[in-house]
DNA sequence: TTTAATGCAAAACCTTTGCACATCA
DNA sequence: TGATGTGCAAAGGTTTTGCATTAAA
């Protein structure tokens, strides 16, 4: 329910506050699952607003630059975006329908530190997804 | 130091035992890292095979299909694959020289039952990639 | 000999880039 | 106004598809 207020966000990242941008973090916010540049493109266009492709492609890249977004990669070869200004999580993907669920687990966290002792690997972030079958979609 | 027999495991699955696909399996055992298809069409050509694109891509669907081999997607669209026949496992990416270490840890299998459990969601595979830096390229 | 696989060419899809014009601060 | 963002058109990279030919079982 909170409203984030994306103009000021975004000015202070150095980013113009212009209409698009402020469109395709509104959508993200409302979204709230991570979609593909095509998807934006489209549910932005349903809003009566037209943005060109190209533009749609450089803006989630530079949100994503500066913070302000994050990609998701499932198991095509789109990216996806979510908004970065999140709790960390994961996602539970249904093959089936294609819905996404959000979870929380710290149960990851914890291997950077192992892994850094046992290999001398920095994790710097990592992904994980779940896919399987929803509640819906197990019959 | 294990020669997989893969005419044979192909007969098995119903696929014809051609110069290309063995071809294909042979270097996916030798590489022993996840590798794209134009890395695979690279390879195979110095070694004086030449295959079609077209053909390559549409082997490693059909492994994959059958189950000889498995997808992995780290942060770029491409898709790589592996071999199928061997222990779940995770890989470190590394950032800086994209040197990719295996590691296991049955840390996320401990998750299936917990999410089955709290979500009705049946996990059925999942995808856990670290990034960071490797040993080598931490200074 | 029958079925499946391959090569070639074309296209589909996702994404990036160059350049001129428009817009934000 | 000056820097940045956008639209348009073209192109790049990855992957798929149709169809005629070839090879495997």
């Amino acid at each position: 329910m909170k409203q984030i207020d994306f103009e000021k966000k975004l000015r202070k990242t150095n980013l113009k506050a212009t209409p698009a941008r402020i469109a395709v973090l509104k959508l993200l916010e409302k979204t709230e699952k991570p979609i593909d540049a095509n998807t934006i493109i489209e549910k932005i266009s349903e809003r009566g607003i037209e943005v060109d492709p190209a533009t749609i492609f450089r803006i989630v890249n530079h949100l994503t630059e500066k913070g302000l977004t994050i990609q998701v990669h499932f198991e095509d070869k789109k990216t996806r975006y979510e908004l970065a200004n999140r709790e960390h999580h994961h996602h539970l993907v249904c093959d089936k329908c294609g819905d996404i669920i959000d979870i929380s687990t710290k149960a990851v966290e914890n291997l950077h530190n192992k892994i850094k002792e046992k290999y001398g690997f920095l994790v710097k972030r990592h992904s994980l997804e779940f896919f399987g079958l929803c509640n819906d979609c197990q019959n």
